[in-house]
DNA sequence: GTATGTGCAAACTTTTTGCACTTCG
DNA sequence: CGAAGTGCAAAAAGTTTGCACATAC
């Protein structure tokens, strides 16, 4: 991923370019481990020693209204978030906190099938999000 | 539910019955909101006038390491519980932040059968937990 | 009686806010 | 230039901790 096309998602949505969020961006390309704000202010800052952590928050709450980026559901108060726009699931270690992404077209088609015949009264889905809570078998050490 | 089976609940798990305990988990079968600890605290203490914030979070803990009461995942870092113990999913509206369960025994199979067949390297799942995000059609009022 | 649980208050962590200053377009 | 974004510091919100006291068994 290129800075160009950090710079042109940025634009694509309105948003104006500032070093600030292409390093954010830059962040989720490099981190890839559905990083939480301070990991991402953390890795920043290399470049940017007095971004502020407000700034950090700022942004990402910008990029999560322009649908650039994603928060994670997890069992914890700490947020993390997920640059991965394409359609996928996570795999969820919550003892180690490792979450992984999850990428299964059958497993989709099977349960929009589902859906298109079952209704849910009073509810209307928008998405479809999958958790798969388990344990990951040390193929890699643990990242948060 | 009644408060003998809320103790047997607690006896089961070898834990000790006190009446903070029995107002909590009573709580969730009163609220049933997926509430948060404040909630919680907040309906107990009308029974409980000088029972402790700490005191919630602690028992919640309790409860939740001896799987008596689970943690929601959710897109906001304020954890919401939920005392429902048999194997369902969530409806979720991000936007009016309300949470309701879903059971379907159907899809539940249908994605049983799907990982049947279909192992996933380095990872041994242990649950499967579905998150439908979407819109509720005002049924009924938005309780957080 | 003893291990376990509670109340209280302080501390800690994560996130939000307000405002002057800066920067992007 | 003007609107939008940033830095900073303070505050808010949620949760955890430590310890003396109380209670369950």
């Amino acid at each position: 991923m290129t800075i160009t096309n950090l710079k042109n998602r940025l634009v694509a949505k309105g948003l104006r370019v500032t070093p600030q969020r292409l390093a954010i961006l830059e962040a989720f390309e490099k981190l890839h481990n559905h990083p939480t704000a301070e990991k991402i202010y953390d890795y920043i800052r290399k470049k940017f020693p007095n971004v502020a952590e407000g700034t950090v928050y700022k942004v990402l709450d910008t990029l999560v209204s322009n649908q650039l980026v994603r928060k994670v559901n997890t069992e914890k108060d700490i947020m993390r978030y997920d640059a991965i726009l394409e359609r996928h699931h996570h795999l969820y270690c919550p003892d180690s906190e490792r979450i992984e992404d999850y990428f299964d077209e059958e497993l989709n088609h099977l349960i929009e099938k589902h859906f298109k015949n079952k209704e849910i009264p009073g509810f209307k889905i928008e998405e479809i999000r999958l958790q798969l809570i388990g344990k990951f078998k040390n193929l890699k050490s643990n990242t948060v």
